[in-house]
DNA sequence: AGAATTAATAGCTTCAGGTTATCAATGCCC
DNA sequence: GGGCATTGATAACCTGAAGCTATTAATTCT
């Protein structure tokens, strides 16, 4: 196997074209230098150098051969260097997994803090349900998770809480409650709720809320994505609870629907951060459940 | 300094997954490999990889430098490969200088059997003087020379006699000498030549045909190229001797000119091919000196 | 609880690669 | 042209990096 000693001796030698100052620059003796670019050629079979006693020459394999190191070389120093420069906390690449009602509505409100306080930050991101996110986590796919409920008694898990996202109740616009700013969870007695198919922990608030305040699950629909439940209230086939991140991002902005936040005790969902505990950066990490603590809009419930 | 056995560890750890594994596929015992990613770790002051007793994971620099280091890997052993392959016979790239009055007009008979015979052959061509060409060639710079009279008492070259190249004599259309098909020397006399400025081999010979003709220089005219000296001719300026294969290539087709032979003796420039003694491939050059001879159009006298 | 698996550690060995000293060939210079 | 200086190769020796085997410690699975 050639080596990169071997390498760096070729370059060196191209570059001053003369074995004694090669030697130099390299902090080795002379012979030594010799040895590895002798080895050098019996290794490849082909002569580099075209030997006067008196002066030396790169043969054109050679030129080749040195270009090509001296690239190889520039290429290890640049990892070296890459390799150094992460011990900078947050830089790099990070692959993060985020529930998909979650990422895109609680994501914009820390990517301008993120890139101010860690601008060699980059984010992979990968939006899945909960149980394949922690799978991916767990099999080393993933960095970090954003999930409701992490699982806090899992011993391979190190988990943060972050906040508690309430759910809102999203009516029709000529719908009964609409005419009220905020209703108290008994208020839904004898509604029928329609609810999420997917679960991202929003599901189990509404079904619990269903219980306790006297109102049932729609049973003819259920919705797959949060738009597409937002939609089905704006035609006016029921109310249903959406979370505080979207109700903010997408829903106040809607003039087809009204939304209402609920008192308490409002259902909300648990979001946490993440990660293997075995990972060498938890520190950094509980950089980063920091950063997104900080970054908190108010319609959520700090942790 | 990283080497490349480590990076050779990590990346077939990175693959695997599995210090066991890898070592396997490297042939080294486990420990051996441990040690080299230990050492690596050490050396960049950075965790790459994520142990727990039972598996194996990257952390994110890992992943960065694993990656990089494939691509290192990778272009060693493209550069082993390209160094093998140059054992194969004029293969890879030669620099080869060539007289500004030559080159254009005879290389272009060469490059179609070069193509075919040497199909890895790439040349680098650089069009100087004679002397330049000379000193670069014994610097260095170049790997081959194609000149007129190259200097066979250099201990330092290797010198192969290629052709002589004839020169023609060219008039002014209504020139009293147009009408003959062919000239012998001692119809020159008492013409005035137009000569090239620079040597390139033409001007000796013209001299001399000169002195031995009855003929002389023109006293007020010198032309720097042969496309100039023709033009020259072209407007009436008077008559001029221009090597065969420019003849050849670019003057007989001219209808402002008329082209004649010059029947014994006449005069010649004599091309050679050198090269520095001291190179790993004369066998090599030999060759490109056989594939020039057999590739010589007719016009030139054959050595 | 015990068997099995895995990476790390310990102790030993070997050889790649370093050193200094010297040689042989070449060019320079008076 | 003979002596001197310079240069890369060679010789002989030495050191430590890197390999091996055997073992340990930790963890998971049975």
């Amino acid at each position: 196997m050639t080596t990169l000693r071997q390498l760096q001796c070729l370059a060196t030698v191209a570059d001053t074209l003369h074995f004694r100052r090669a030697a130099e620059r390299l902090n080795l003796s002379q012979p030594a230098v010799s040895a590895q670019i002798a080895q050098m050629e019996e290794q490849l079979g082909v002569l580099l150098l075209e030997r006067t006693r008196r002066r030396v020459l790169l043969t054109p394999v050679g030129r080749e051969v040195a270009e090509r190191a001296r690239a190889i070389l520039r290429d290890v120093a640049d990892l070296e260097e890459t390799a150094r420069q992460s011990t900078i906390p947050l830089s790099g690449t990070l692959r993060v997994g985020v529930l998909r009602t979650l990422g895109p509505y609680l994501l914009p409100h820390m990517l301008g803090a993120m890139r101010a306080r860690f601008p060699d930050l980059k984010l992979y991101l990968r939006e899945e349900p909960r149980s394949q996110l922690l799978a991916e986590l767990a099999h080393g796919d993933l960095d970090l998770v954003l999930v409701h409920d992490a699982p806090k008694d899992d011993d391979h898990l190190t988990v943060v809480p972050l906040f508690r996202e309430p759910l809102w109740a999203v009516l029709p616009l000529g719908h009964r409650l609409a005419a009220k700013t905020s209703l108290a969870p008994a208020d839904l007695a004898g509604e029928r709720l329609i609810l999420l198919e997917l679960g991202d922990g929003l599901r189990d608030p509404g079904l619990d809320l269903c219980r306790a305040a006297g109102a049932s699950e729609h049973p003819d629909f259920r919705a797959t994505s949060l738009d597409s439940l937002r939609q089905m209230v704006a035609t006016g086939l029921g109310a249903t609870l959406l979370p505080a991140l979207y109700v903010e991002a997408e829903a106040l902005a809607d003039p087809q629907i009204a939304v209402r936040p609920l008192q308490a005790p409002a259902p909300t969902r648990a979001i946490d951060l993440a990660w293997r505990r075995t990972t060498s950066r938890s520190d950094e990490f509980r950089l980063f459940a920091r950063l997104i603590e900080e970054n908190l809009p108010a319609v959520v419930e700090r942790g």
